[in-house]
DNA sequence: ACAAATAAACGTCTAAAAAACGCTATAATA
DNA sequence: TATTATAGCGTTTTTTAGACGTTTATTTGT
């Protein structure tokens, strides 16, 4: 036994924090979640009671703050810290839990019936981590072809992804779902996934390109078959000084 | 004693919803707050313990969701509903209550030490109801100018003014703070209170006018000494269809 | 009845940005 | 050395933003 203090604290039973993980993969060009397996076999029955998909969610202890509960839902899933993330909506509805494998799931988990949640979306992308050996076996499934999820998670991940296509369109967080250096297709690809639209690649790339915060590395792409492109990377403080306040009225 | 059936349930001791109230005073162009007095007496002092403004909070109820919760607020201080309310972020830290009078109250009240607040933040004009015979005595306060504030609540309005200078520049938000019929006066009027800025008037004045969901009515300004203005209508419905995806990436 | 004052409303020009589309360059590999 | 896929540059047209001058409608004072 340890001699090291254990501060561990209460949870709050009706407060907890549930993060939709967006991964983008540049690969397949996807713009992926991270759900775990939801699964349950009660003793007299030989069909599982609930198999499905969720998102991983932890309680909020007494002590920590909503940020924290956060940072320790990606931490444990991603090994991660200091990821993006937004808090973007709470869900509280009083039946929230109305189907009767969330019923049966919330008796066997002794949940709070009514416990409100704070949503995060996080972006990374899916390569930053691997899936391997981690206890809870998180997958990946493309944004637009979920598997069934449990609770109101559909709900959940459908908000997130519509508040993503807004906030994308006019804050630089793109950025967050690629590697430090990216090409400037890749960026694009990652637009074209996230909205669901085509590009012209060409005026894209011009767009891009002369913004003083997108800098050009000395480094070219390797191991690819075709022409190696040019990495780019993101510069935050040049952004953050030029973006100072712009007020253009875009309604 | 009534005959009616109480369905008067219990609150969640540890789940509030705060609203920070947003009025646009078109006579005085001025973006205000409204607050209620917190005042508390203690038995044996001369001087009043708490003496201060705080925003206008209700505990959340069993069998209520947080948007009831928030319309609650609402049509207590204001007697509306179906305001325009933007659930915009939770203040849970759990230091939340650190200053000397927000620990004599919540012992006062028997407040949660570890409660998280729901924010909102409300958009209307001030004409839009009385303050007169509001048991609450709530008062506007210019949101540049506002006075000593309790708990964590300069904090939380801070946060919902910077959210509303955000979402104003790319959301058709702004109507929300002035009556059905408005002038383009008035219009940029209520930008310029919001973002601190000014903006010429014949430039903002033709943009807005070739808006298809900025809709002239046939009707003019009464009452005023100059020449009267035109009216105008804003078409939600015309605006949707025209907005359904734009996708101007503007990064 | 008329002039002065004031804010509403319209117009013009210029520069910058977006959108549409044609074309060339570079590397791996067959 | 030819092929081919993608990177990357260029041109024109259209749209929008920004700066600023002018006219028009109304009330109010004389």
């Amino acid at each position: 036994m340890s001699t090291t203090l254990n501060i561990q604290t209460e949870i709050i039973p009706n407060i907890s924090v549930d993060c939709v993980i967006f991964g983008f993969d540049k690969n397949s060009k996807s713009l992926n979640v991270l759900l775990i397996e939801r699964f349950l076999k009660l003793e007299d029955s030989e069909v599982p009671a609930v198999n499905d998909y969720v998102l991983r969610g932890f309680h909020t202890f007494e002590n920590e703050t909503i940020d924290d509960t956060a940072n320790r839902v990606l931490k444990e899933l991603t090994g991660l810290e200091h990821l993006y993330k937004k808090q973007f909506k709470v869900f509280g509805d009083p039946n929230r839990l109305k189907n009767e494998k969330d019923i049966i799931w919330a008796q066997n988990e002794h949940f709070n019936r009514r416990t409100i949640t704070i949503a995060y979306y996080v972006l990374l992308p899916t390569d930053a981590f691997q899936l391997e050996n981690n206890p809870y076996k998180p997958k990946w499934f493309p944004v637009n072809q979920l598997p069934e999820l449990g609770f109101d998670h559909q709900k959940i991940i459908n908000e997130a992804y519509a508040d993503l296509k807004e906030k994308v369109l006019y804050k630089p967080i793109v950025f967050e779902l690629l590697a430090d250096k990216f090409t400037i297709k890749e960026l694009q690809d990652t637009f074209e996934a996230i909205l669901g639209v085509e590009i012209d690649n060409r005026n894209f790339r011009r767009k891009l390109i002369t913004k003083k915060y997108i800098i050009a590395l000395d480094e070219k792409q390797t191991g690819v078959s075709k022409k190696p492109s040019q990495l780019y990377m993101f510069s935050k403080d040049v952004y953050q000084k030029i973006y100072k306040e712009s007020y253009l009225i875009n309604i």
